[in-house]
RNA sequence: UCCUCGGUCUGACGCGGCGCACCAGCGUGAACCGGGUCAGGGCCGGAAGGCAGCAGCCCUAAGCGCCACGGAGCGGGUGCCGUCAGGGAGCCGGGGGCGC
C-alpha cells in the first residue's frame, strides 16, 4: 500500500544521502518535492502545506547531531510529522463492560457490510460477545449478505424486516438481548450510492431511536478526496465518532488516510486491508509511516538517534531520579561493604558525598523513605516541603533527619554526575574515557 | 373609489429548531488533613501474635472537562409551524357595492 507516494518521498529525500552538509536551498527544494508528491497522491492541499511547514521548522530548528547524516536527520523529522498526520496515537472505539451498540454507516459500496462482519470477528477473538443487526430496511439483499457473514463467524445476526420503523427495531432488539445476552451490538445501517436526503433522514431518525455508543463511518481509501466529503457530511447530518478506512492495501496514493485526521477531526479506528475476514487491523499511525519510509532505513536511524540523545549531556534530557538513586544503593548493597573496600584507598572517602555510607539496614531504610513518595515527589524532590517530608517520615517508620539527609545524598550525587558530565563534554581527560 | 374577508404585522401559548447547561451519562479527579487494600519500612511483644500506616492500586467527594440521546428549565435578529387574541396606515390575494 501506498506505493507510489512512499517511492517518492524516498526519492526525494535519498538526493541529500551521503552529503556532509546541507543548505537551506538544498532543504527547501527536497521540501518542494516532498510536497509535489503528497500532492500527488491526493493528500489535501492545507495538510500537504502544514506538514512541510512544520518539518521545515522543526528541521532548521535542529541542533546538528554527529551521529547522524543531515539526511538521516531530516528523515527522522518526516517521520515524525508523519505520525502525526496520520493521527499520532492508535485510537480504539470506547468499549464499555456491557451495553456498546455500535453504528456502522457509509455509502454502499464502501465495505461497510464486510467491515462489519470483520469487526465482529475481530471482537469476538477478542472474548466478546458480539450480536450483528441488519439495519436495512430497503435492500434484503444486503441483510441476506450480513446474515451469510454472521454463519461463517458464527455470530447471530438480527435482521429487520422490510420498512419497518426503528422502534420497532429497538424493541426487538431489546427482547434479543433478554434472551440471548450480548455484550456488543454492531449495527449494519442502509448504504445507498450517492449521499441522499431520505438515506440521512432515516439514519438520523435510527439513531436517535438506538442511541450507538460509537458511530462508525466506513469509507474507502481508494476515493480519495471523495472520502472526506462524504465523513464530513455524515458527520454533519448525524455525528460520527471515528472512521475506517477499507481498502487501504489497494491505496496506492494514501491522500484519504493521510488527510482524514486534518480534515474531518475524526481519529481512524481501523484500516481494512484484505478481502479476508481476518483483514482489518487497527490504524497505527507509526507502523504505516514505518511502512510509507521503509522499515529496514528507519529502525537502524530510530535507534541511532535514541542513541545520540543518550549521548548528548547538554541536553540535559536525562537527569538522574530518587529512583536511579535507590537502584544503585540496591546494586551497592548487593556488593556488601563497599564503604569499607573505599575506605582503603587513601583519600577516597573525602570525595564521597557526606553520608554516603553503604550498610545494608540504611539502605533499606532509604529505600523505605524513597518508596513513601508520590511519582511526582520521586521526580522532582524540590517540591519536598516540611509536610511532605513529615509524612514521608512517618510512612517509611523513619524520622524527619534521615529523609533530609536522603535528599541531601541526592542533591550531592546528582552535583557530581554534573561536574563529571561538564568534564568529560570539554574533552578534559575523565576517569572514564573510552 | 368604498365596504368586507384573509394574509403580511404584533402578543401569548403550544410544537419544532438553535443556543445555554441544571440533573442524568461519560472521563478526570485528594501528597497528608476521605474510604478500602495496604508492598516496603516502622511500632508493641520474650515469643506467639498484634497495631498504626506512607507510596501504589481500587473506590469515592468537591472541583474540572466532555456530551446534548434522555429528564427538568431558561433564552432568541429562531420557523413561509399550529391555536387564540389584537390590529392604525401601507402592501398582496379573494368577495361585494358605487362611479366612469
Amino acid at each position: 500500500m501506498f506505493e507510489t507516494l512512499s517511492q517518492r518521498i524516498r526519492a526525494a529525500v535519498d538526493k541529500l544521502r551521503g552529503r556532509g552538509r546541507i543548505s537551506e536551498a538544498d532543504l527547501k527544494a527536497t521540501l518542494r518535492e516532498i510536497r509535489m508528491s503528497l500532492l500527488e497522491a491526493d493528500v489535501n492541499f492545507e495538510v500537504a502545506k502544514s506538514f512541510v511547514n512544520r518539518v521545515q521548522e522543526k528541521t532548521l530548528g535542529q541542533a546538528v547531531l554527529e551521529s547522524l547524516t543531515p539526511a538521516e536527520q531530516i528523515l527522522a523529522v518526516v517521520y515524525e510529522e508523519l505520525v502525526q498526520m496520520l493521527g499520532g496515537e492508535a485510537k480504539q472505539p470506547v468499549l464499555k463492560n456491557e451495553g456498546n451498540l455500535w453504528f456502522m454507516v457509509g455509502l454502499q459500496g464502501s465495505g461497510k457490510t464486510t467491515t462489519t462482519g470483520k469487526l465482529a470477528q475481530f471482537y469476538k477473538s477478542k472474548g466478546r460477545r458480539p450480536l450483528l443487526v441488519a439495519a436495512d430496511t430497503q435492500r434484503p439483499a444486503a441483510r441476506e449478505q450480513l446474515r451469510i457473514l454472521g454463519e461463517k463467524i458464527g455470530v447471530p445476526v438480527l435482521e429487520v424486516a422490510d420498512n419497518e420503523r426503528p422502534e420497532t427495531t429497538r424493541t426487538r432488539l431489546q427482547q434479543h438481548l433478554t434472551f440471548d445476552y450480548r455484550d456488543l451490538v454492531i449495527v449494519d445501517t442502509a448504504g445507498r450510492l450517492q449521499i441522499d436526503e431520505a438515506l440521512m433522514d432515516e439514519l438520523a431518525r435510527l439513531k436517535q431511536v438506538l442511541g450507538p455508543s460509537e458511530t462508525l463511518l466506513v469509507v474507502d481509501s481508494m476515493t480519495g478526496q471523495e472520502a472526506l466529503n462524504v465523513s464530513k457530511t455524515f458527520d454533519e447530518r448525524i455525528g460520527v465518532s471515528g472512521l475506517i478506512l477499507t481498502k487501504l492495501d489497494g491505496d496506492a496514493r494514501g491522500g484519504a488516510a493521510l488527510s482524514a485526521r486534518h480534515v474531518t477531526g475524526k481519529p481512524i479506528y481501523f484500516a481494512g486491508v484484505s478481502e479476508k475476514l481476518e483483514g482489518l487491523e487497527p490504524f497505527y499511525p507509526d507502523r504505516l509511516a514505518q511502512r510509507i519510509l521503509g522499515m529496514g532505513d528507519l529502525q537502524t536511524l530510530l535507534e541511532k538517534a535514541k542513541l545520540a540523545e543518550l549521548e548528548a549531556p547538554q541536553k540535559d534530557l536525562k537527569e538522574i531520579t530518587l529512583e536511579d538513586l535507590i537502584t544503585q544503593m540496591r546494586q551497592m548493597r548487593k556488593m556488601g561493604s563497599f564503604t569499607e573496600i573505599l575506605g582503603m584507598i587513601p583519600g577516597m572517602s573525602r570525595m564521597l558525598p557526606p553520608g554516603f555510607s553503604v550498610d545494608e539496614k540504611q539502605v533499606n531504610r532509604m529505600e523505605a523513605i524513597v518508596l513513601s513518595m508520590t511519582p511526582k515527589e520521586r521526580r522532582d524532590p524540590k517540591v519536598l516541603n516540611a509536610s511532605r517530608r513529615k509524612r514521608i517520615a512517618a510512612g517509611s517508620g523513619t524520622t524527619v533527619q534521615e529523609v533530609n539527609r536522603l535528599i541531601k545524598t541526592f542533591e550531592d550525587t546528582k552535583q557530581l554526575m554534573k561536574t563529571l558530565a561538564k568534564q568529560q563534554q570539554r574533552g578534559g581527560r575523565g576517569l572514564f574515557r573510552r
